[in-house]
DNA sequence: ACTTTTAATGCATACGTATGCACTCAATGT
DNA sequence: ACATTGAGTGCATACGTATGCATTAAAAGT
């Protein structure tokens, strides 16, 4: 019937219950002064009306929105997704509400542009860092900023992340109990704190046995580059006896070219570890042993520091950093049971 | 410095620049009556302040936020994670945003009870939907709704999605002319439209042969649940020579149950066809052949309906149906060259 | 040179809600 | 019986922007 949209204000609603627009509002309002008898009156009219209060006038208002922006990319990789997914449902619980943005590297200072004019109460900015006069500019304006999965050196934003380092270790520990000899790197972006750290801790894992890293490639924690990485790690001279590659997304192209392109056998050629623990992970073609990172713990833990921030504007940037575990699959060859 | 948000408004930049508030809205809103000298002064002054409109304020009086509410689930079905990267991106090169829910099965109205607090401009609801009440009531606030990859009957909703029946009949044909004798179909979610087309598809196509579907179990669009179809569709009578799954997420979940449980060769011993075309189906470890829906294709139908829709609230509701592609690979048999 | 048109600008108001303040009235204390 | 408290309520205003209207200045037309 009616062209225009049809907004239900609260003042319709206090005609209807023959109250003030005020009480309309407290009624709304949690914890607010309400007779329980004038509440339910104006409930009632509400419903008969199909009034629902407007979340962008009490955002302008109470200059709370709300709303949290987050940025990602990399969809390709399971590993977002399912953290947005988790993300969303646990900022819901607590009465927030996701505004996304995804970005294909680059341009996230624009975006982050748009994002402020939105007014959100906070940034989960995930696989994505962007320029520190920008996060300044966050900071300054009050806004709190978790990075995650990310680390940032000079940032003032707050962190969650899980043990990297640790997990590099861990993986070199295992493939040097388990008797590799030619043990390799694909890297991921080379400018991410994950690839880096996951890298380093790798390497201090080998130095501890006193080992090196025989081989080193770039896939730039794209499919595409895995596989090219694989081959070109694997074409010249003695092949690696093991692969650390940098995230699960990566492993399994690498796994596929490892045995479609090269005809090789895992893990009795060459043994292959992951890292993230993506459900592919656990497929039966692939069944790879990966390192797991604490999703929901990570989650749990970025929702919290940004309540707590949102709280208390002057509270100081953290770094959360979660452990992280060891998932023993199918594609590192066991140690042979050999005494000399 | 200051503990509390920093808002520069335009009044602000109105007194540096020497203007009215009035100009500085108007310099921000492209096609607005300014002078470009004066134009150029406010932008000035608003770069000198940092001075961002206000998106929560402007939505107020414009009664347009610009953002367009999407809920969305099954997060581990690579299909929906990849579709709403596109979305988000099409939508923001129209200038709008995505508010995001994620909804586990059920309480989407409650969801969307939540959803237009927001006052958003339109929604999109991918793999879901919800009660006809709730859509009317939408429909009556002249919200545009689009749901993606679902159609449902009555319902004064758009609809976008491909052509599930002719995917399915293409299925049958494809069976029948490599010389399957026995073609079964595990299904998905059995209340969703798109496995009931697929499966009515494949029927009708099976039909046109003088072919009958040879067993039937039902998946629900979830791995496990997928394993479980096969391994009792397969634990009875004689085996199928060919399995039809309604989606790519089921097929890949159902070869490695074939593969690893039941010692089946794809497609030696059966051949099986998905639907979508996820990446993942193009893995090596796979090869899925399987129908692709043309995700970028339904992404633009969508917001360019949506658009439609904001722009004429009285605009019918308008059902797209995009066109499917078989994408052959190697998890069919191909026909014995038997001539008798 | 005078009128008519057009472009820029400012003023004032409206969007829908939350909240400080003042007020009423019933309940409690003495 | 009176003072004191406190809970409920309404009034008025503020949040930051967009925009109709009136006004002015400049350009165009004759």
């Amino acid at each position: 019937m009616k062209s225009r949209r049809t907004n239900v204000t609260a003042f319709d609603v206090a005609r209807l219950a023959q109250v003030s627009q005020s009480a309309v509002s407290r009624a709304f309002t949690p914890g607010a002064a309400v007779a329980e008898a004038t509440r339910e009156k104006i409930l009632d009219a509400a419903n008969r009306l199909g009034y629902r209060p407007n979340a962008i006038a009490r955002s302008l208002i109470t200059n709370r929105s709300r709303i949290i922006g987050v940025v990602m990319s990399y969809f390709d990789n399971q590993f977002y997704p399912l953290v947005l997914e988790l993300l969303s449902n646990e900022l819901r619980t607590h009465g927030y509400h996701v505004l996304l943005f995804c970005t294909q590297s680059g341009d996230a200072d624009n975006l982050m542009l748009e994002i402020l004019q939105y007014q959100v109460d906070g940034i989960v900015m995930a696989s994505t860092t962007f320029s520190s006069p920008l996060a300044r500019s966050c900071s300054d304006a009050g806004i709190p900023v978790v990075l995650f999965n990310r680390t940032a050196r000079n940032s003032p934003s707050s962190t969650v992340s899980s043990d990297n380092i640790a997990g590099g270790r861990m993986v070199a520990d295992l493939l040097c109990a388990t008797g590799h000899q030619r043990m390799a790197f694909i890297a991921g972006l080379e400018d991410t704190s994950t690839s880096r750290d996951r890298e380093q801790g790798f390497l201090q894992g080998l130095a501890e046995h006193d080992r090196r890293c025989y081989a080193r490639t770039v896939g730039n924690y794209d499919a595409e580059g895995a596989k090219q990485a694989a081959l070109e790690m694997f074409s010249r001279g003695p092949a690696p006896d093991a692969v650390f590659v940098a995230n699960d997304h990566m492993a399994i192209a690498v796994m596929d070219t490892l045995r479609q392109r090269l005809k090789l056998r895992i893990p009795e050629d060459v043994s292959v570890v992951g890292f993230d623990d993506v459900p592919q992970a656990a497929w039966g073609s692939y069944d790879l042993t990966t390192v797991r990172q604490p999703a929901p713990d990570m989650i749990a833990a970025t929702v919290a520091l940004l309540i707590r921030q949102i709280g208390d504007r002057s509270a100081p940037p953290e770094r959360v950093v979660l452990p992280v575990e060891l998932v023993m699959r199918a594609t590192v060859k066991a140690a042979k049971a050999k005494r000399r």
